[in-house]
DNA sequence: AAATATTAATTAAATGTTTAATTAAATTTA
DNA sequence: TAAATTTAATTAAACATTTAATTAATATTT
């Protein structure tokens, strides 16, 4: 007669404890892997439970995806509501604050990317609109606005201003693999700072509406 | 008794063509989704032959997976050959070139980022040093040197500077699903070829060692 | 006929899910 | 309060399906 170790009621509210176990190794996973590569048994063995408390807490494999899906963006959302409001977004703005919603969830470009590539039609739909659509409209409408009054150069389309900033923000937790192992050392709140406040000199540097800037149109190369 | 449609040796080369076919369809597929995540069975019925095929010419899943990956890879070191040489790479010839390539091979920062995501170690670093090493050192000479002899301003961070480069290079392939969903239209040439032009504007304007930048360095949000 | 190419059927391993047994806490009853 | 019962949580094992790989039969070309 085998000993089952630990099986029983546990005291208390701990039930709740394994359910958060699992959706943190959920994460984990689902972050780094895509749904189909990542087994139920993978999961349940990094939360050091069995694999029959998936289906009992979250039904299926594609429940615990979901229900991890859905803890993720709501705490996305809820950091990305500190960039909230109405009104214009300015690129430095924008630049310090997502930089910020990057550095608490670096895995977020990667996971959105993923998703989108897989998914398709409506589904793909949804998940643009619901965290492009937060700030793209109004960071684009305080880059066409400064165009309009004279403060950025007007020889440059609006969008793909947009897109750099965006670009240049972004691209470097999206390689951060990639960046890790070619200098060796992981991003930190250092140079993440250093990388923001280099990038909007940089931004502004080239987009102010400068004399300078405009009769510099010939380049060195 | 069924009756196979089609079986037999058949003529002249075309067995190749079957070959061909599974590669194709193998490039399709691993392309978007990973290993674990594609099946056999997809990738021959995309093919249109039956999935002992795979074994028959790749002796398995995952020697259909080396070989695709390694035409994939030597296709793209001919591509990259073109920015090829020993010589610094300016920002300019770097950007067009790359971007060529990018034309060519727009899936290949997804792939390659899922691939350094999945893998660790040695071979993560193996995949990077031959496809980040190709071209890197030589940007960044370039760019060191441009600081030395003041053609650019000396209050930004070379690497940093790469970084930069490198992102409005890469981004808008990399974030491509995401861009077509938003805009509503799929990235071609002549998008490419004003995007190339922006980065470089946007690039320079910030980057040369101009005095109207250097008093612009408070900005006006 | 011999060699080659293709296919359907089969096998073995892995995976998501379900079930039944077991344990322990909570609740009820005497 | 002590015993009995119910409820919840957990596990091991089984079950059904999927999947990669293998095999044997079949068809075609030379």
């Amino acid at each position: 007669m085998q000993r089952r170790k630990n099986a029983g009621r546990p005291a208390g509210n701990e039930g709740e404890k394994v359910k958060a176990d699992l959706m943190d190794a959920a994460r984990r996973h689902f972050l780094q892997r895509e749904f189909k590569a990542v087994s139920v048994r993978e999961i349940a063995e990094s939360a050091g439970v069995n694999g029959a408390m998936v289906n009992y807490y979250f039904g299926s494999k594609q429940g615990l995806y979901m229900a991890m899906v859905d803890e993720l963006l709501s705490s996305l959302e809820a950091s990305l509501a500190e960039l909230g409001g109405d009104e214009a977004l300015s690129v430095t703005e924008f630049s310090r604050a997502y930089t910020q919603v990057l550095l608490e969830n670096p895995w977020w470009p990667n996971f959105l990317l993923r998703e989108v590539l897989i998914k398709e039609g409506e589904s793909r739909n949804a998940m643009v609109a619901r965290f492009a659509g937060a700030f793209a409209p109004r960071l684009m409408a305080s880059i066409s606005c400064k165009i309009r009054d004279g403060q950025y150069r007007d020889d440059l389309d609006p969008g793909l201003t947009m897109l750099s900033m965006i670009a240049l923000t972004v691209f470097p937790f999206l390689a951060k693999p990639v960046l890790e192992t070619v200098l060796g050392r992981d991003m930190n709140e250092e140079i993440a700072a250093r990388l923001v406040e280099h990038n909007i000199t940089l931004f502004h540097s080239g987009v102010l509406h400068a004399a300078a800037n405009k009769e510099g149109d010939e380049h060195a190369d």
